[in-house]
RNA sequence: GGUGCCAUACCCAAGCGGUAAGGGAACGGUCUGCAAAACCGUGAUGCAUCGGUUCAAAUCCGAUUGGCACCUCCA
């Protein structure tokens, strides 16, 4: 099947096609980690999974690289950028290591947690200064390069394209629109950015290393640029990020790589959109923002929120809010005892077999191949489960073909165990049973309530009442 | 100033030229002692506004209004 993607170069809708025929490398930014991630970036990396899936779904071997940002990410592009980590490690009076290694595990627990599948390399930045100094030194040889102030520049003018990715006009750009950023004056062009730093108005770091230029550290887009092309090749098929890479780190990314090399380095860039919460765009540097954990430990369960992401197309932007991820919670509730009552049914995975349920997986999959369209991937499962033209064993089994997309860890759900009830639960069961006998409806609803008040809900059937515990 | 994203029923949200998916809420029904759950049914002659193109427009073009993001912190 024909997958097309919105490519941001070229802003438009195109039909994928890999550099090698079946196989795909593809290199998503990673965190930096200086914090833990919050729910935003982790809307960002469900895309990327649910990317990968839907490549992986149609037969690709994805070759899926992201990285660690451990060192070099400032807080700004000048001369005056204080390293994220250093900035935290000083905070906290740990050593920047220990901020980069508690956090990273951090991150990984989150991206567990969410069922995205893992990297085929996992990279970080402070392991891969040798390939950033030759890349410079590549830069360098190939006059894009100038040392300024006793840091190296790549300097813009120098690369024809830059700013294509962004369509950016060079002259209508303002600079240092933030407030806290000032225009470094070392820099011939304002856009230049650096690429290695030997002098830092925050004087010693702890993270320095020797290279050619001094001893220093390297700028913050020399990794991503460095790292992908060692273990991708200097051309591979898709780059992906947020949508606030486009403007800064993915131009200057491209135009080191295109430079180095002097051919094409991505094909396709991928962004996803940001989550909104009610005051706008969720920040870290506001100090205010929602962890998975803060969600967990609310009540939640990860696959709620990974169920709420995907109730919203990636490139749109979605607005979080607990009334909204509890209508998730719900919904995915739905399903999921939807799918346990086809087990309770005595269903097993079977072959595809009746046209219904072969034009049902049909649907699903060319949701998934256009653009990822995860909204109507998941109309198709509702379709599917409450359609009356297929059997229950091919509900169950397209369940699970759909889950390899969605990732809502279907193939975990269990028969509902008859859960060995407290002694005084069974009394008061077994007591409104016998109200309710004996016509006694006061003292059966009266035990109901007690029953609400522990937490559970009765609920009468044919076969007897069931007791669940409440959501 | 520049670059983008967006506006679809009470709410969330697909749709990308052929006559409006899906979910929630609401309402009606079946079931029930009553509920809950489940199941069945009901819902936009309409897609921010105004023009234009077309046999045909939510979809394309132009203008307007409103929301959001980015342009050296963040995914």
């Amino acid at each position: 099947m024909k997958i097309s993607l919105y490519n941001t170069m070229g802003r438009s809708i195109q039909e994928f096609k890999p550099i090698n025929d079946n196989q795909v490398g593809f290199y998503a930014c990673g965190p930096t980690v200086y914090n833990y991630a919050h729910i935003g970036n982790l809307r960002t990396f469900i895309f990327e999974d649910i990317l990968k899936r839907v490549l992986t779904h149609s037969g690709y071997d994805v070759k899926h690289v992201m990285n660690i940002t451990d060192v070099g990410h400032l807080t700004g592009d000048g001369d005056d950028g204080d390293d994220k980590l250093t900035k935290t490690a000083k905070e906290t009076g740990k050593s920047a290591m220990e901020i980069a290694n508690f956090y990273t595990i951090a991150f990984k627990k989150d991206f567990n947690a969410l069922n995205m599948i893992e990297p085929y390399v996992w990279c970080k930045a402070t392991d891969h200064i040798s390939d950033m100094i030759k890349l410079i030194q590549r830069l360098e040889k190939g006059g894009h390069t100038y040392q300024s102030g006793g840091n190296v520049y790549f300097s813009i003018d120098t690369f024809p394209d830059y700013g294509k990715l962004a369509s950016l006009k060079m002259d209508d750009l303002k600079v240092a629109v933030r407030d806290d950023v000032s225009v470094d004056l070392n820099k011939k062009n304002p856009k230049d950015f650096v690429v290695w730093f030997t002098k830092s108005k925050f004087g010693e770091q702890q993270m320095m290393w020797d290279s050619p230029w001094g001893r220093g550290y390297p700028g913050w887009h020399i990794e991503c640029s460095a790292m992908s092309m060692k273990y991708l090749g200097e051309s591979f098929d898709i780059h992906t990020g947020g949508v606030d890479a486009i403007p800064v780190h993915h131009t200057n990314e491209i135009a080191q790589a295109e430079a180095a090399t002097n051919h094409k380095w991505v094909n396709y860039w991928i962004h996803g959109e940001f989550l909104l919460t009610d005051s706008g765009k969720m920040s870290k540097s506001k100090g205010e923002f929602l962890t998975l954990q803060l969600l967990i430990d609310r009540g939640y369960d990860p696959m709620d929120y990974r169920f709420f992401v995907l109730g919203g197309h990636y490139r749109t932007q979605i607005k979080f809010s607990f009334e909204n991820l509890d209508i998730a919670r719900k919904n995915r509730n739905s399903i999921v005892s939807r799918i346990k009552e086809l087990l309770e049914n005595g269903v097993v995975k079977v072959e595809l077999d009746s046209i219904e349920a072969k034009a049902l997986a049909l649907e699903f999959d060319e949701s998934c191949a256009s653009n990822l369209n995860m909204p109507k991937a998941l109309a198709v499962l509702w379709n599917t489960l409450k359609s009356d033209k297929v059997t229950d064993r091919e509900k169950y089994s397209l369940a699970l073909y759909f889950d390899q997309v969605l990732g809502l860890r279907f193939d975990e759900i269990q028969k509902e165990t008859k859960e060995k009830l407290s002694d005084d639960l069974e009394d008061l069961l077994v007591e409104r049973i016998q109200a309710k006998q004996n016509r006694n409806f006061g003292r059966a609803d009266e035990i109901r309530d007690e029953l609400d008040k522990l937490g559970y809900v009765v609920k009468d059937t044919t076969k007897g009442p069931i007791l669940s515990k409440k959501m």
